[in-house]
DNA sequence: CTTGACTCCGTACTATACTACAGACCCCAT
DNA sequence: ATGGGGTCTGTAGTATAGTACGGAGTCAAG
């Protein structure tokens, strides 16, 4: 699957064609091989087993927590080899990984407990609605 | 704390005056009990436990995952006491955080081992940039 | 009764991450 | 060689959740 053009590209990375279009605007995907085509202007961009990995890594950052622009710093430190810089990023995004999965874990906790007191009591109002006091 | 004005209620919610008047732009916080005022347009709104209550509530149900369309809902369901409605929106919305605290897990015991991996081992790229294959 | 801080309302602007579209161009099968 | 569909660039619009601001009114301390 070498060579693919950016709507099977896209297709790869689980995207959208306009997606993969707005990466290259945020400089998270290259933009700069654009065969010389018959024309003047040169033809179609060609991509290739690393723009999909590439895209990949942007979509499984994304799910990580990571914002594009952050995003766009790891892409950059891939051409730095800066592994020092990579581990802070990532221990970082490990700490907050722990805080908002605490968190969530917490909340989780409260709205079960409210939805049970909600189904068994039935005297006075549903308490999700009075006292979601997570 | 009875009869906050604006800014002190803001200060009990943790938010900023701004927010609370968007909330109240969306239906979120009431905006009908405003005094008469000695002038010709009433003065200001006072706020009181109650409504330190829903704003806490607001900014919970937020932490919860909800999204303010969602948690206007809710707000609204307070009125009907509809109990069979807010223990579906709960349980839909712990359904969302089992598997919104799965994927954060996943993502974060990836990330660990390749922080590690790059932290130990020396030659080649750094692997959070190549293999980040969560 | 003045003055300064606060409040009100409406509107506009911001950030993030897309998503859509216009108009021109290019490629390939027929 | 041609026609239809995919691609290019650039610009504009969407959704969510705020954040900022102008101008007028109001409250409360001195």
């Amino acid at each position: 699957m070498v060579s693919l053009t950016i709507a099977g590209f896209a297709r790869e990375g689980g995207v959208g064609v306009e997606t993969v279009r707005y990466y290259q605007r945020r400089g998270l995907l290259g933009t700069q091989d654009r065969p010389e085509g018959s024309g003047s202007a040169g033809g179609f961009r060609r991509y290739g087993a690393d723009d999909v990995r590439r895209l990949r890594f942007i979509r499984s950052a994304q799910a990580a927590g990571f914002t594009l622009e952050q995003i766009g710093e790891l892409v950059a430190l891939d051409a730095t080899d800066d592994r020092a810089r990579a581990r802070e990023l990532a221990s970082a995004r490990i700490a907050a990984l722990d805080a908002q999965i605490e968190e969530l874990s917490r909340v989780r906790a409260s709205l079960q407990r409210l939805a049970q007191e909600c189904g068994t009591g039935s005297e006075g109002p549903c308490p999700i609605l009075t006292a979601f006091d997570f």
